[in-house]
DNA sequence: GCACCGTCCGAACGCATGTTCGCCGCAACT
DNA sequence: AGTTGCGGCGAACATGCGTTCGGACGGTGC
């Protein structure tokens, strides 16, 4: 069941170099050539075996209707997200209100969408300075957020504080009639604030470091 | 050059949503009943207004030939990082030789292209304990290492400490005949050692944190 | 030997699909 | 009105491409 002859296996890695290459899936007879077959039905009979093994799927009828299957095939599904701009200690972030931000954001990066646990309206930052060094958030890190105006305890949020006029990126707890910001250091000592003087800006999903 | 008309853009989004969906491009009916347009001819006249405008490319004489450009089109590269393991203090991590882990890798994740810089061979290690919170590396982090046997001063390196026995991720100097071990954290010291106590197996090249 | 089966070959068939061509309606000019 | 250009229409045309069919070649079992 597994196990396939040369001749298909050498098809199916044809397939996945000129899909990948080209952006389409090839005719029967672009496989033909490519893999120096001399006949297309000698093609269409490996597709065949190919399909009954599960290893690709065929639309019938349709010009180069193959699809590669599993998990080298299927492509992971990727998302364009919006970095908004940069987040640094004093000075503040423009957090959009409308959901279409597409146009305004200055740039975008790639990401798989696990990276971003499939939420919708991500958004990014990108971090300046060292200020956020002390949460495991270094110079030049992107920040992955997720839209929010409240949070529950224990949340990474990046929040806005009004007296400071900075936003930071702190774990987010309710004590009593005030919040408690925590930093994950425990060297550092927790901000302690008015929850009117709080606002959340956005809810921490994840973040990536590139190389220095 | 940029503007363009109704039909247009709705056959370009149209192109975009067939894609994603199908993973193969639409044949010119498929995108006349897609969009409502009574005549092949009209779609052939837009697809080549559209080519004009390098909004896609069309691979001429060859079904379903038609490619979107521009930063929505072009899907970023994606490549699979094998997961060759877990990181943890006093616990060694298994660093191949070869350059084939595809087969032994237990897991493997997907990230775009730039993620990794474009470096080959790149393998990922998942984060395991609070031991190198210090390194702003996180419990659950996933960190990507090119393979490498030696390091200019101030790489970020992981390193194999012969007398202690683990692996820890550090930035590495060479100072006078010792080699100084230097975490990113102020309040911690950075380990000295022997250049022959220290192995180097890695190079940092980026790392990823999930949401908790 | 013979029959059977998996694989391959070459050619023909026929639908799917890209391309071309003449014509029309409409708006903006002269 | 006449002209020009753009966008659309429908049909015919030419080719791309999947499919089918008769047959060949090499094993394997009887």
């Amino acid at each position: 069941m597994k196990d396939l002859s040369g001749k298909q296996a050498q098809i199916l890695e044809f397939l996945r170099e000129f899909i990948e290459d080209k952006d389409y899936p090839p005719s029967i007879r672009d496989i033909q050539e490519g893999c120096g077959i001399s006949s297309t039905s000698v093609v269409d009979y490996n597709l065949r075996k190919l399909e009954e093994k599960q290893m690709i799927r065929r639309d019938r009828e349709i010009s180069r209707g193959i699809e590669v299957l599993g998990a080298r095939g299927r492509r992971p599904r990727v998302v364009e997200i919006p970095v908004l701009g940069a987040i640094a200690a004093g000075q503040p972030i423009p957090v959009p209100t409308s959901d279409r931000w597409a146009s305004d954001a200055e740039d975008t990066v790639s990401v798989t969408e696990d990276m971003v646990r499939g939420k919708s309206n991500v958004f990014a930052l990108r971090v300046k300075g060292k200020s956020m060094i002390e949460d495991l958030i270094d110079d030049g890190d992107i920040v992955f957020l997720e839209p929010a105006r409240s949070a529950v305890d224990g949340d990474k949020v990046a929040v806005w504080l009004k007296d400071r006029g900075e936003v930071t990126l702190k774990r987010f707890y309710h004590e009593g009639n005030r919040i408690r910001l925590q930093p994950a250091n425990s060297t550092m000592e927790p901000i302690y604030s008015a929850p009117d003087n709080v606002e959340i800006q956005g809810r921490f999903v994840s973040s990536f470091r590139p190389a220095d």
